[in-house]
DNA sequence: TTGTATGCGTTATCAG
DNA sequence: CTGATAACGCATACAA
């Protein structure tokens, strides 16, 4: 800025008026902003963000802490959020917790200290205790996917509605007895699937453990193993039917008896199973467009007080499951 | 630190020295050393990493720009990257251009006013130009994934091994003629990858588009169309292949009849498929390793020049593939 | 062993 | 309309 400023003759306070543009530059005389503008281009001048947000307290910049940036979920969900930040002029600081608790809090107590605006977090975390311990009380944060318990500024899916549809699109092809894979029972969302499922049918079987692969195919061999015969099979998490459909030996069963399966989030290539299949997911873009409404008016002077945010979920089926429904 | 400095009856300069660590905070007593300690921690100082970098003229953190976040094979890569830099006392800064060279060039242009230490890129760009205007031309920049034509620090996959692995693997199980879909010709490695499939195999029929879903489904719905029989389908790039996958009705077909499919990239859930599947796969953990072990001399004061590096591929069969061979 | 003074590149205050 | 000057928070050369 100041060789701008001798190249031009004029001074450092005035460069910075011209090139902060707006409401400040228009107090500037047409003919100096010219030369100003001109010889910023020619000497290439490029403006050092940081030691503009160290004087403005401003960065533009909001960070977002993922639990996991190798799911395809949640990089779906970054790349949504990314998109959304940009057009409001935000640059978005992508971390990664990699489910792990100590990279968490390493984290949370790193970014303030690179002058971020904000934080948008889907935590590992259970307690409010640890944001508060690490972060400035004043930072604007977004809890995403997982609400904490006393954070208000939240957005997550419904998960009564996402396992009532599911349920609804099960009694829809006639299912009335279900086994199913659960995740962990003190995790919230895996408890309530649950819960929902047990209400509307009649479950036959029940088997819990992580939420990973192999949970599932255990679940499935005891199944089997057991003799049971339910009309439809439900994981409460995607590995979980991932796992029982590893099991599951479809040539061998013959694919008419086959029952039907329900899954939460997306199954991929659910269109080459012969069973009829459907999948409860949430709205990505909808969680995206949410965490947005929800950051922007806390990055206000006068931020109101935030409330939870909650997204309708949809329904996802497969080839087999429309051509039952017929549509 | 000057609220520190007053607690302890001490300069600024001190408290700096005492909590800069190492060598130079040896030079000072015990005592004070301990006095500063204290206060620092009693009073929750946190020191602004703006102001630090905006000094040294060094932030200890690295930018990552990927082409497209939403894809798990790059979420893997950031991901493994990450903790890689992350033990080297780096921090990740991740951005996505979401495969628009406009938002790239934007990236390009703003990230090195961050005050990153250097730029790990995943480009869209084809050459070197596009970079040097942006880019100071004392950033350390590694290109990653994607060669370009004059860039020396690079990290690439052997795509000739690549391919050659995927086609002994095809001609192990009996596999003589093909039909593909094919990714765009200009782009190097979609080109090379059928090159050699086209010289390693009979090409029933060949269809050409961006690498995208929706060119897979348009490919198969040809060959559906026009009769062709193959011994395997082949996709040069996962999406191209997963949309094959959406088009094949394989309830309609009759399992035993499925011809085999080769892939390149890990395809997801591949035991789900009762067809013999090969991918051929990029080490991704490979990459992310020799990414680091080319960044880093970079950053060191006397760099010395960079050279190209190339990574050794993988090859992943699902469980109808290791049936047919037997293990 | 420690304090003083200066500067990193910007913006903001206050004169004029 | 414009120019000095201070300040953001920190690190360091130079003194003492």
């Amino acid at each position: 800025m100041s060789d701008i400023a001798r190249e031009t003759s004029t001074s450092v306070s005035t460069v910075s008026r011209v090139l902060a543009g707006g409401a400040v530059s228009k107090r500037i005389s047409k003919e100096t902003r010219e030369k100003v503008h001109e010889a910023a281009k020619r000497l290439g001048y490029r403006p050092n963000l940081l030691a503009r947000s160290l004087r403005t307290r401003r960065s533009n910049t909001v960070a977002l802490l993922v639990s996991d940036i190798a799911n395809p979920w949640f990089g779906q969900l970054a790349s949504t959020i990314e998109k959304n930040l940009h057009d409001k002029g935000y640059s978005l600081f992508l971390c990664n917790s990699a489910e792990d608790l100590k990279r968490e809090s390493e984290y949370l107590h790193l970014l303030p200290q690179k002058g971020i605006d904000a934080l948008i977090l889907v935590p590992l975390l259970k307690s409010k205790k640890v944001l508060q311990q690490h972060l400035p009380p004043t930072l604007p944060v977004v809890v995403v996917d997982r609400p904490v318990q006393g954070v208000n500024s939240s957005v997550s899916s419904d998960q009564d509605m996402l396992a009532n549809q599911l349920a609804d699109s099960l009694a829809k092809i006639g299912v009335k007895k279900i086994a199913m894979a659960n995740g962990p029972a003190h995790v919230s969302s895996h408890r309530r699937r649950a819960e929902i499922l047990t209400q509307r049918f009649e479950v036959l079987a029940a088997f819990e453990g992580p939420s990973k692969r192999e949970t599932g195919q255990a679940a499935m061999k005891e199944f089997v193993a057991k003799g049971i015969k339910p009309d439809a099979f439900v994981g409460t998490n995607l590995f979980l039917t991932i796992g029982m459909l590893d099991e599951l030996n479809i040539p061998a069963i013959g694919q008419q008896m086959l029952p039907a399966f329900g899954c939460f989030d997306q199954l991929p290539f659910h269109d080459l199973l012969p069973m009829p299949v459907a999948c409860a997911i949430q709205d990505i873009a909808g969680l995206a467009d949410a965490v947005v409404r929800e950051l922007m008016p806390l990055l206000q002077p006068n931020a109101p007080e935030p409330v939870p945010m909650v997204v309708p979920t949809l329904m996802s089926y497969n080839r087999a499951y429309l051509a039952k429904t017929g549509g």
